[in-house]
Order: structure tokens, then sequence, then C-alpha cells
DNA sequence: GTCTATAGAGAGATAGAC
DNA sequence: GTCTATCTCTCTATAGAC
């Protein structure tokens, strides 16, 4: 915490750099000399620190970016005080995010995904195990605020994909107003949900 | 319609064959090499018809991507009786779609937006086009299946939100239920809009 | 309008000095 | 563990014969 300049290691400078460049241009249409160029870091590092290379550092962003995602949504909700005011705090935050970014970064997993989802197994299940650990989550939270157990799983998937969707709205039209609609698009079905809900 | 081989003119064969490899693979992972070999066409064929190179054969293919697919729409819906049915209807196409050709057909817009909305800015204005298109005429029939004037446009965002998201998880997860899921919940969304409704 | 050969740039990956 | 030079391959794009 002194005046002396305080770096990450070139193994955590090599995955960040690589998460922001692959969520932002996709994977295929980012070169390794670019990323060792973003993270100040020597080209032959990056085969250092993963020798299967590309593949291998992309399955690292993609596991990590999982799970800084996953904490980053526990962080928002956790001082809301109900699941409803959650999902709103959330929904308001990512929009704010796409805006304040320039409409560049959005969610760490999708642009990745969609590229790989049909040609490289390996980061399409690393996409999967990341998205699947928030709809794990997700159901939770929503069987916790009164969701049935029955219905909470496929409601968690209708919030991603709303969240998802309007992620990818948003970047294209550079507005945050599908993020807007989506979120209160949940609100509505989680207050449904609720409603004629269980128990 | 003879016995004669009827194949399609070199041009159009160009703009399909790229439309699936982009769509599948991504839009930086495709060769135009790789264009030329599916499409069956000598690759100096795709620089004279498409001087601009790579970037004017994917927006062509954007183009025509938007306008098939709000076609298809067009035609699902056609025979349905009212709103609820038709994008019930719609949904469960969407998600056998997806299923039949091995997770690899989902949204022809969808994959190359994520690539190119921060980086390409004619093809990202090229998504936003085809994306508002579908949007102008869901918030069409929306409001003439009686949504409010002032609801049906978040609302039409929201549908589509709900379908891209579910593309790209059901890609990603190889699962229809993503897809299920978001066709539920816009059957409950438009049900709820219809009901607390309008005019 | 069809087709091939190739230019020129950049990719991913590797070797080896330090 | 750092860093550079370079190998090989593939990419987009072009030139020019037919």
């Amino acid at each position: 915490m002194g005046a002396t300049e305080q770096q990450a290691p070139t193994r955590e400078r090599i995955v960040s750099a690589a998460a922001e460049l692959f969520r932002r241009q996709g994977y295929a249409a980012t070169g390794m000399k670019q990323i060792a160029a973003e993270a100040d870091a020597p080209f032959g590092s990056i085969y250092h620190f993963f020798p299967g290379g590309k593949e291998e550092l992309g399955a690292e962003v993609l596991r990590t970016g999982g799970e800084f995602f996953l904490a980053l949504y526990h962080a928002i909700t956790a001082d809301q005080p109900d699941a409803r005011a959650s999902l709103r705090t959330f929904f308001e935050a990512a929009g704010q995010t796409v805006a304040v970014t320039g409409y560049q970064d959005a969610c760490p997993i999708a642009t990745i995904a969609g590229e790989v989802a049909s040609t490289i197994e390996p980061l399409r299940i690393a996409s999967a195990d990341a998205f699947g650990s928030w709809l794990d989550a997700l159901t939770t939270d929503l069987e916790e605020a009164g969701v049935g157990k029955r219905e909470a799983p496929a409601l968690a998937q209708a919030i991603l994909s709303l969240l998802e969707g309007a992620f990818l709205l948003c970047r294209t039209s550079r507005s945050t107003d599908p993020m807007a609609a989506a979120g209160h698009a949940a609100d509505v079905l989680l207050a449904s949900a609720l409603k004629h809900g269980p128990t």
C-alpha cells in the first residue's frame, strides 16, 4: 500500500487482459500477441503459464470470469431486503455497467460462448459450467424467496435468458433500453411466481 | 424442376454458405477460403461479388439473415388463432430447430453481433437493423393483440431478449430446456400485459 | 464472370539465450 | 521465470490468365 507501484503477478495480468479482449472482441479475433501487449507481459510468458496455448487460456478466462460474476451477483444482492429488490438492483447495475464501458463490457462468458459452442468442445463445457453455477445460485435464491421447487429452475433459466439477451441487444443497439425492459420483465415473472406460487 | 441439377446462382451460394458458417463458428473464425469451398464457388468469385471483402459479405449475410428470420416469424405465426398461441408456437419451433441441427443453428444474427458490436461498426449497425426490424414487427403484433401502445415496445424487447438468451443457453448447455423456460416466460409476460393491460 | 497463384500481413506456437 | 527471434501456417486480398 505504499508509494511503490503494486503490479499484479504476470499470470493474473495475462488472464485479465485476455478476459477483457475476449469479451469485447471475441475469442477468434483476439491474438496472443495482443494479449501479451495488453497485459504488459512478455509473449513467451503466456506459453509458460499456459502450455496448452490459447485454448487453455480461454478455459481459464471462462472459469475465473464465471466465478467473478457470481461473486458480483452475491455482493450486489447481499444488501437487498428481498428477492424482487435483488433482481431489480442487479439488472440496473448490469445496464449501468454496459453503458459506462461504452457498450463494450457485458457478460464475461457470452461472446466467447457463442463462438465456441459448436467448435471448441472444452470451451463450450467451460461456458456451460459458468452458466450452470449462476443458475444454481439463482435457483437457490428463488426457492428461498418462496418460489416453488418445481418452478424455480425454469424461472432461473428465463431470468438468465433475459439478462443475456438484453446484454446482446444493448451492445448491438447502443442503448440500455433492452436491459430496463428485461429487468422489468424479470420482476413481473418473479412476482407472478410468488403469487400463484408454491408451498 | 426437371431431372437437371438446379443449382443456385454463385452469389446466393456464397451468401448462404457464409451465413451458415458465421452463425455456427463465428465471423472471425471463418475464413474466406472455407466459405468458397463450402459454397462450391471459386475463391475469386467472392471478391467479384463482394469487392468490399469480408466486411461487405458479412453485412449482406446480416441483411438477408434478418429478412429471412422475419419472414419465418410471419410464416409461423400466420396460422395461429391469437398472439399467445403465436408466441408459444414460435418458441417451440425455435427449440426444435436448435435441437434438430445438433445445437448448431440458432439465431442468424447473434453470434456475429456479439463479436462485432464493439469492433466493426458497419456490422454492428447491420445487426442493429436486423434486430430492429424484428422488434418493430413484434411490437405491431403485440399492439394488435391488445397490449398498450406504451407497454408494447418494452415487452417486445423482453421477449426478444428471452429468445436470444435462450438460444445461447441452449447451444452452450446442449439442451432445449432454456428455450422451453423462455417460451413459458414469454407467455406469462404477454398474459400479464393483456390482463393489466391497455387502452 | 471463372479460376489460380501468390503477395503481404498476421496468426499460434516454439526454441533457446539469459 | 523472462524475453526475443523465428518457424510454420493461414489469413485476407489482389493480379492476371482464360
